[in-house]
RNA sequence: GCCGGGGUGGCGGAAUCGGUAGACGCAGCGGAUUCAAAAUCCGCCGCCGCAAGGUGUAAGGGUUCGAGUCCCUUUCCCGGCACCA
């Protein structure tokens, strides 16, 4: 055996063996149970983060474990591909975004493949092959035909300068990223999925993912927001003819305390007030400025002009006038609301900067209502009764919805209503790197699916990306086609699907990557059965593609291709983000300019906080921005590879599972990798000394074993069963892997030259091994050969906890006076409860503290400690 | 702004069901080994205190025999907000 670690040498051995044995191939087998063990596949961007190679060393451990545990496990692997960044890149370097993509792949399989996961790359696809996206094409045409697809305006950011659509993430302070324009919003057709249809189901079975985080559910649930309360409208005259204004609202308990409406800019009769008044056509304007994130529109001033209109309350007959307020989304509900500021805070804000009436119409006992100030209780409907509401008051929230809804419904104005928060989903992109949409729009007929024997429809990987609208639209070789239904000249849909569309069912297709006929088959039946087993990922991807896969599996079922799965994911593990910090430089225009953390110098002070940063090419100073997730944009990711060239896939893979427990968010620093490479030349030489001395059988009980030996092997069958719990229950590495250190610690302190020891020292080696194997597989797989010469670790069983080994005659308990830690006491461990109370009450340090008082309570809590209350 | 999560030594973190705060590792300090260095090994290591002891889990309050853990308030940081993936 080499009497040195060379993680080099041994990783490669341990990975070309895998490859010759197959070790990591799946295949179908109904003798065994199945372990489908998913991590989100990754955009190929150019090369590993950190945080993918903590997600994928985070399936690769669950993965090997299991199938240690004699499961028959799935590990694939693929490539989210499209996307915006090949654009970006392609722009910027003047490569094809296929090619550049492609050649990603390339380096990022081979990145992966070097730290030695068990994945089955027979089943490896990249999103952006024709051979994948025809079916999410053909299946585009089927949910079409459904009507779950259809067509609509949606409001998109446009850049007036380069005449393009802008992703929310290129909008920047309101300005297109790259042409510094102020950014309009604008309307534009688009298709759309329509989730809201399923929104009842999402909701419903959202309970049942007990496998799923609690905050990962919640957070979907209020995502999908349903909520019940009223629409109803307000009458009113225009132009001749009586019309109605729709509105939303949960709080139809005080609808009495209306004093004015708010309408969306875009809303028609904002429009229409416009038409006679240039202040408010000039206020509309200046509202379709800015992008259409939502965290920009709820986080800007709250503006507004009236429009001159007037509505009629539908309670009271009273007239209520008609603003316009930028606040107001016309992509909810009717794009119109009520407004009460004496209950809403939104609308206290805005009926006090613009000195509209404020009229009380809940009280709550012991508060009293004031127009100095916004109070919580005004808005809380788990307080208080109707008052200045006529025949409402005195009824509380409940009861005042109820006879309000049945006052509107009498007047056929209005009813009871659920509402769902959850939008239809835009899948429409005004870019290129995508899947074509397959319509074909025909002057006389419409628009029509691309019929199933025209598809695939074949994204053109030659072409000019200008940054300027989109190519596609600029070629006439893919957009003049013939109409399928009347063969008369038309035009071929342009826009490409959002990626999300890929991402939402390629979990599917692992099953069955080969098939050439079929979206999917009957092994997603043996695959997907009860849902995949562990799907893991960051926690950024907790709503919109968890729940997009979610509503995928389910249109799937709806149109026939599988059967009922139930949910698609099990047991999710959200993997918190990696993050570090960021740096950059203004630029002109005040651009930022960002800057890897690793050409940059940190100042800090004597207490280790930062002061000041310098760019180590020229020493000048550069400004510290926020610690973020490792992201492209944000030039802050920190390559792996260098650590994986230095210390070896086993250092890396131990030392990111070590960093921090897995969901938690982990700020990137390297100090400690030293440190992981140091634990594991240790293991190497324990075992290297340990076989030098002569390989033994190991051993299997107590018996011949000293009294700090039986210590050891109590240790050992201890770590076996934590070890087993943290990778299997708790799915937290960092203690596992400190367990196997203290378990070293024990065996390196142990006297174990006779013949019962040197048997204990190969059980632990042997099973100190294989309860690492699962992280550090390669060191894993040569230790085990050594220590076990002509056996596979690939093939060994975890370790199994012996109940004897547990065993223990005394235990030590803790002594507390008042919940104070005093002293401690050993006594037998089936001593009953009577005795350790003599004992404690016995024990000198405890007498001491007592102070000659006598005890008011003793508490005596089994296994841990006793307190004595004085 | 709204929704979700988090804050424990110099640092990463542990404490799994309300029961010994700081496991394990990094850094640091002292020592052994060495011609020297690297590597390795042994010891120390929250803060205050000579010690006895006191004190300490973002801040403030509460519940409990006992709180890092439960409740309330505040604060800072992170993720998401529908066209980044």
């Amino acid at each position: 055996m080499q009497d040195k670690y060379i993680p080099a040498d041994i990783e490669r051995a341990a990975q070309q063996h895998w490859g010759q044995t197959g070790a990591a191939r799946a295949v179908e087998d109904h003798a065994k149970p199945k372990y489908y063990c998913l991590s989100m596949f990754p955009y190929p961007s150019g090369k590993l983060h950190m945080g993918h190679v903590r997600n994928y060393t985070i399936g690769d451990v669950l993965s090997r474990f299991h199938a240690m545990q004699g499961y028959n496990v799935l590990q694939p692997m693929g490539w989210d591909a499209f996307g915006m960044p090949a654009e970006n890149a392609a722009l910027a370097n003047n490569v094809a975004p296929a090619g550049w993509t492609y050649s990603n792949i390339g380096y990022m399989k081979q990145q992966l493949q070097s730290l030695g996961f068990a994945i089955d790359w027979q089943r490896e696809f990249a999103t952006c092959a024709p051979e994948y996206y025809r079916w999410e094409q053909w299946l585009f045409t089927r949910l079409y035909a459904k009507g779950l697809v259809y067509k609509k305006l949606g409001t998109v950011n446009w850049d007036p300068v380069d005449h393009t659509v802008l992703a929310n993430e290129q909008v920047i302070d309101g300005r297109g990223w790259r042409s510094g324009a102020l950014i309009e919003k604008r309307e534009i057709p688009m298709y759309y999925m329509k989730i809201t249809a399923y929104a009842e189901d999402l909701l419903a079975e959202l309970d049942n993912l007990n496998g799923w985080p609690e905050q990962v559910r919640l957070m979907q649930k209020n995502w999908i927001g349903k909520s019940t309360g009223v629409r109803f409208a307000f009458p009113y005259e225009l132009d001749g003819r009586q019309e109605k204004l729709w509105v939303f609202t949960t709080r139809a308990d005080t609808i009495m305390g209306v004093t004015f409406v708010a309408v969306a800019a875009e809303h028609p009769l904002a429009t229409r007030a416009a038409q006679d008044n240039p202040e408010l056509a000039a206020f509309i304007t200046e509202c379709k400025q800015g992008g259409v994130a939502e965290a920009d529109l709820a986080t800007m001033e709250k503006k507004g002009l009236p429009t001159g209109l007037f509505v009629t309350h539908p309670l009271t007959g009273e007239r209520v006038e008609v603003w316009v307020g930028n606040y107001v989304l016309m992509s909810y509900g009717d794009g119109a609301v009520m407004a009460v500021p004496a209950h809403d805070e939104r609308d206290f804000a805005f009926a006090q900067k613009y000195q509209l009436p404020i009229k009380q119409v809940i009280a709550a006992d012991g508060e009293t209502f004031s127009l100095d100030g916004w109070q919580e209780w005004y808005g809380d409907k788990s307080r208080g009764a109707c008052v200045n509401s006529g025949r409402y008051d005195g009824l509380a929230y409940a009861a005042a919805v109820d006879a309000v809804a049945t006052d509107l419904a009498a007047k056929g104005l209005g009813e009871k209503k659920t509402q769902f928060r959850l939008r239809d989903w835009g899948i429409s992109r005004q870019r290129y790197w995508g899947c074509p949409i397959p319509i074909i729009h025909c002057p006389s007929c419409g628009d029509v699916p691309v019929p199933d024997e025209q598809l695939p429809v074949v994204l053109p990987e030659n072409v000019e990306i200008t940054g300027a609208g989109s190519p596609l639209a600029k070629m006439p070789e893919f957009y003049e086609c013939r109409c399928p239904k009347c063969g008369g000249n038309a035009r071929r849909e342009t826009d490409t699907l959002d990626t999300f569309f890929e991402s939402s069912w390629y979990f599917l297709r692992y099953a069955c990557p080969d098939n050439a006929t079929a979206m999917v088959d009957e092994r997603v039946g043996y695959w997907c059965k009860g849902g995949i087993d562990q799907y893991i990922g960051g926690i950024e991807h907790a709503i919109l593609h968890l729940l997009y896969s979610r509503f995928f599996t389910k249109l799937m079922r709806d149109v026939g291709l599988i059967g009922d799965l139930g949910e698609p994911f099990a047991n999710l593990l959200t993997q918190g983000m990696v993050v570090a910090p960021t740096f950059y430089r203004e630029g002109e225009n005040g651009k930022k300019l960002w800057i890897n953390p690793a050409d940059v110098d940190v100042v800090t002070d004597e207490r280790g906080r930062p002061t000041g940063a310098t760019l180590k090419a020229d020493g000048q100073p550069v400004t510290i921005g926020g610690t973020e997730k490792m992201a492209k944009s944000k030039n802050n990711g920190v390559d792996p590879q260098a650590l994986i060239d230095q210390y070896g896939a086993d250092t890396a893979r131990l030392f990111i599972m070590f960093a921090a427990p897995p969901d938690q968010s982990l700020e990137w620093s390297d100090a400690g990798v030293e440190g992981a490479f140091r634990f594991l030349r240790r293991l190497w030489k324990l075992v290297h000394d340990h076989v030098q001395a002569g390989l033994v059988t190991a051993c299997t009980n107590n018996d011949g074993l000293s009294a700090a030996q039986a210590d050891l092997r109590r240790k050992l069958h201890q770590t076996m069963g934590k070890v087993a719990d943290d990778y299997g229950r708790r799915k937290q590495f960092n203690t596992a892997i400190a367990a196997v250190m203290e378990l070293l610690n024990a065996y390196d302190k142990t006297h174990l030259t006779d013949a019962a020891g040197r048997a204990l020292a190969q059980e632990v080696l042997e099973s100190a091994v294989l309860l690492l194997f699962p992280i550090v597989p390669h060191i894993g797989q040569a230790l085990y050969g050594e220590l076990k010469p002509g056996s596979d670790a690939c093939r060994a069983a975890f370790p199994k906890v012996d109940p004897a080994a547990l065993k223990q005659d005394e235990i030590e308990l803790v002594v507390q006076v008042n919940g104070k830690l005093r002293g401690a006491i050993r006594v037998p461990a089936d001593a009953d409860k009577a005795a350790i109370e003599a004992a404690a009450l016995a024990n000198p340090e405890a007498q001491k503290f007592m102070d000659g008082k006598p005890a008011k309570k003793v508490v005596v809590v089994p296994g841990r400690l006793v307190n004595i209350v004085v």
